[in-house]
DNA sequence: CATGCTATTATGCGATCGTACAATAACTAC
DNA sequence: GTAGTTATTGTACGATCGCATAATAGCATG
């Protein structure tokens, strides 16, 4: 049955509003892992997802919301992966969790140069965007809540002290984005097994209340005077 | 005496090679500081210091070498500022010249969004750029040498059980970006106040022989095995 | 005062950038 | 099948980019 008609190939082809958005977010992915901070050019994200340039105005008010948009949908891949890694292989003690935690932390896959090259972008425009801001803010705070819940099982543990769980997690997660950035700038300074073990030491010195400002109970006032 | 010639202010003045890099490597940092990633132009640089496009090219390699040569003065500013502030008042214990460290590092002059925006630019251009990079390792080499040294201060001191002092430093260093990151993105998630708690802890749990992995003396091996 | 050196300027060139807007064609509905 | 909607394309415009190079002029030296 030979159809007289060619049935030429169509020149492009009209699909859904959210696959579309999803196809140019993957490839603001692509493009800023490749090319850096060049890479956020709506000639190049435009080419990379194969569509022409003014597609990314017709789905987003602006190449802003485009790349805050695939900042969003990193930070949740990222974290997913690495909660259901923690998570993995049942119930274990709070100790075996947050280590798993920090084993995903610093895989290969995160200790990528493509993923901190993405990632300074992503930083570069938080403080002079208003939507690149509030990603931040959530995509940090749910980092945060991850951290949080993962050490209030922690101090649920029999011979653990209290301790404030809030800023307890804002120095973990300080530490482990210091060690991430120095080991995405020199992989030769340390090796990422030593990350890992600094994070667990952390740990381990929070869990006997080696922390005094972190201790509850009025620790936290202590800090001018009487120190030294 | 009126000179019949009106002696017209000249074009441009020759200066010695010495300051004219330097007030380059000064315009640079200002654009970088204004202008983050786009700062780093031949155009606005020449602009800010009152030359032409071309005088970069004649005084530099390429631009990147003044970008490297301004990493590198304002890193060296920087950590000699510090070292400064933390040996200020004369000799103390280690405890109080690290919270003098740690109370420099987070002074607001280091808070500034602008440094934050020239440190990105630095640091994207550290894992593509030769020289960046050579400025990079010595310039984080100089700053945990100096956190070993303070750390070494500590170890001396009557009560404080031997350490790694090499691994600890990487490890507060990681303490001090991370925390300085998160500030620099968000000043409203916590306090500078609270950073400087954190990081004096982080001197506390070390002093009182809270980090295992850190201790001396095979603490080190026992990492794949019985930890949990 | 004349002369030479070179720090410095000024300009042109090709490429890329973001934005705007009219034209087109794929899909839907009837 | 046909009309309508709109997702998508293609292009033109002005600005800026890095780089290269000839021309200029400040300064030192005699």
């Amino acid at each position: 049955m030979k159809r007289s008609e060619p049935k030429p190939e169509p020149k492009f082809r009209r699909i859904a509003a959210a696959q579309r958005r999803a196809s140019l977010i993957a490839a603001t992915l692509q493009c800023l892992r490749q090319h850096g901070h060049e890479g956020a050019s709506v000639r190049r994200i435009s080419a990379a997802a194969g569509v022409s340039m003014g597609l990314i105005n017709h789905h987003f008010p602006g190449s802003a919301s485009l790349i805050a948009a695939a900042y969003d949908s990193l930070a949740d891949l990222l974290l997913t992966s690495m909660r259901r890694q923690a998570d993995e292989a049942g119930a274990q003690a709070a100790r075996g969790r947050l280590r798993r935690f920090f084993e995903a932390s610093f895989a290969p896959e995160v200790l990528d140069p493509g993923l901190f090259r993405i990632w300074l972008v992503f930083w570069s425009m938080v403080p002079h965007s208003q939507e690149m801001r509030a990603v931040h803010e959530r995509t940090y705070g749910r980092y945060r809540q991850t951290l949080e819940s993962l050490l209030d099982q922690l101090r649920r543990e029999p011979g653990v002290p209290p301790f404030r769980i809030a800023a307890a997690a804002i120095g973990l997660s300080a530490l482990m984005d210091g060690l991430w950035v120095e080991l995405s700038l020199n992989p030769s300074a340390f090796r990422a097994t030593d990350a890992i073990a600094l994070c667990n030491d952390w740990v381990a010195a929070l869990a006997v209340g080696a922390f005094p400002g972190l201790a509850t109970g009025g620790g936290a006032r202590r800090r001018s005077r009487a120190s030294g």
